[in-house]
DNA sequence: TATTGTTATACTCTATAACTATA
DNA sequence: TATAGTTATAGAGTATAACAATA
């Protein structure tokens, strides 16, 4: 009983992800790419290292995936108005143009995912997701601790 | 407001992706190959074809992902009894008691999950979730189906 | 002729280690 | 000495195309 909650929630993260790969197709564009173009649209201009933290990835990652966006004109890297050893990283226009556009998809695939709750339910399914995911986060640190401690 | 919702889902999924992850660390097992594991855990023995199909990615990419749970020693191929083409996937005994182990920890974080979630709530949420499962597989049906036809 | 699985080739994501330039 | 980013190397996931054996 429990577990199909549990089933349920794992089902929409892989959707999603199928989704967005697919969404891109034939387009230089991927699932990690538009992580970071996600991350410099909410962060602002970010270095390399910014957004290897934020992503959780190494910083030989971030590098890889950078050279692709900035070869096809998604990412300008800039220098770095104090640290002569960082590059910032800056969205073009028609990165910040596409960012927008993804905005406003996602505002609408929420609101098209929420209007198949029953209005009186919405509020209560929110707050149950929302401790749900609370839960799961410290569940992980404290995974992601026990195992870095061994 | 109905755009948090959403976000709390993808959290969820990407903190269970990278659980999962940190869970194998060290051991030959992926997500991916997991994922096979889980196919033939609950369809039983499946012809290549078969677990492609149900992973959705191609038959070359089964191979390779058969290739390294075989040497591994998770995964047997045997002759299919009455296509000779074929060959039928079979989970060997310490990969059958994985499996069993790992439906125990999924059952119990389930149950964990679950209980971060207000008694009197639990039935909404599952509901609540549930259809927004079903309305994102619509969609996501609806969209490969468009993308096809083009 | 169609299908199953493999070989061949290529692109992407990811990591660690060593190195350069700068703090 | 420590940090930002790159070069080098390597493992893993994924895809398409061509090919063999079998239906």
């Amino acid at each position: 009983m429990s577990a199909e909650l549990l089933n349920q929630l794992l089902a929409i993260g892989d959707l999603m992800r199928r989704d967005m790969a697919r969404a891109f197709a034939g387009t230089p564009l991927t699932e990690s790419r538009v992580a970071v173009l996600w991350t410099l649209r909410v962060s602002g201009a970010s270095t390399q290292r910014d957004v290897a933290v934020a992503l959780r990835v190494s910083g030989k990652n971030v590098s890889l995936l950078v050279d692709a966006l900035e070869s096809a004109g998604y990412v300008h890297r800039a220098k770095h108005p104090t640290d002569r050893r960082a590059v910032l990283l800056e969205l073009t226009d028609s990165a910040n143009a596409l960012m927008a556009k993804m905005e406003r998809e996602h505002a609408q695939l929420a609101e098209t995912l929420v209007a198949a709750v029953s209005p009186g339910d919405v509020a209560t399914v929110e707050r149950g997701v929302t401790a749900i995911a609370a839960r799961l986060s410290e569940l992980v640190d404290e995974a992601a601790a026990a195992g870095d401690a061994t």
